[in-house]
DNA sequence: GAGCCAGGTATTGGATACAATCTCCATCTC
DNA sequence: GAGATGGAGATTGTATCCAATACCTGGCTC
């Protein structure tokens, strides 16, 4: 058994990014407000030069505004944003499913297979953290699958565009079973091969997923 | 007449982002290359705080590396991150003109127009610089016309990702003689509210700047 | 001679201090 | 009273300095 190594950050941009990005999904700085350096830094014990260059990477992905001497501001997600991430996602993924389909190698299917029980669990025991971990570890496992890097780099920003939403969306269990029901779906299909079906199981996922939170979010 | 106004950038390290575009595109600074952070920022005559600030926003773009505790390092874009690039901007292009054709506005066929006009004059009197700008002004006048940010956005940054490549293409007399002909038949179609035929023209015009750079590039 | 270790140098990472800018509110002008 | 003006306080932007890390070179061991 080897050990679990502790991956302990090299840099402090690097944990104050980790630190941001949970601080954002899980509400604690919420869409619209603006980002004390001063305040922020102090709480997470760095000096403000490392937290604004973390700032400067979740600026490069939408997920905070700058503005010259303003600051920078926890970006708000309206719906017509949802639709449209929602609606990118669509174009890549799809992309990345009919390449990565024909190619999928039997390691790359197991892993597939053990994160699918592995949300299948979480869900199960309600365990939302768990289950959207596990959750990603499925569909970027398939995503990946098509061995292009640059598609799946702009997949993850665009996922975490809506992450504060998609646990939203996990936390009704009629969802969350759903969503099990269908990654098998999804699963059956990429094993045997048929990418166009596979394709539009996952399209259907989507949907699912955005019409769910349309009703929920704001409409402007 | 209205007064050109001064854009006097707001903060040094947007203008270091400028100059570092500038020095990335020309090839000043090379692919491979460290980026010396002493070096350049005494060359632009600041500290290297807000240096390392827009490195960090062309990190996010793809257009340089970080490897902790060793710098930054200027891409290098084989031929196959070359296909990716492309086949994303397919995806992403398409879809662009799709939603475009048929909510364009008169203005904005106006500009178009102008735009396509701007790139036929610079390429007969063989100003790469200006030409390359004009034909960005004609591609994303088409795109921003769908309304859509996110998707403009990442359209723009797949394009910096291979501006190196592009003026090499525009270098050619019979290239740049092709690609006007190419403008043209979009624009037409564009104004017929033919989307479809749009998409096709535009697919092709891409086809073609990919498959003579492949001639051109190293093989990795 | 091959490989390993130690120490010096170059370079990056981060803390602190100060400068520039914005925001807000009180005051003044008409 | 509406709008302009000016200044105090808060916040961001940048320069400088020091610490941490990586890289390179020379010497040592076997």
């Amino acid at each position: 058994m080897t050990r679990q190594q502790f991956r302990r950050p090299p840099t402090a941009q690097e944990a104050v990014l980790a630190e941001l990005r949970l601080s954002i999904i899980s509400g604690e700085l919420r869409p619209g407000e603006q980002v004390l350096q001063d305040a922020l830094a102090e709480r997470f014990g760095v000096s403000r030069v490392p937290l604004r260059e973390a700032l400067k990477i979740l600026e490069g992905e939408g997920q905070v505004i700058y503005r010259p001497h303003r600051g920078y501001f926890v970006a708000e997600l309206d719906i017509d944003d949802l639709r449209e991430v929602y609606r990118i996602r669509d174009l890549l993924e799809s992309e990345a499913v009919r390449v990565a389909v024909p190619q999928i190698t039997a390691e790359e299917l197991v892993a597939l297979t053990m994160a699918l029980e592995d949300v299948e669990r979480a869900s199960a025991s309600g365990d939302l953290v768990t289950m959207a971990l596990a959750n990603r570890r499925f569909h970027f496992g398939l995503i990946e699958a098509a061995q292009m890097p640059r598609l799946s780099r702009l997949v993850r920003v665009l996922w975490d565009a809506t992450d504060v939403y998609r646990s939203l969306y996990y936390s009704d269990g009629g969802h969350r079973e759903a969503v099990n029901d269908e990654h098998s779906a999804v699963l059956e299909a990429v094993r045997a091969g048929d990418a166009d079906q596979a394709e539009a199981l996952l399209r259907t996922h989507r949907e699912r997923a955005v019409s769910a939170l349309e009703r929920v979010l704001p409409a402007r």
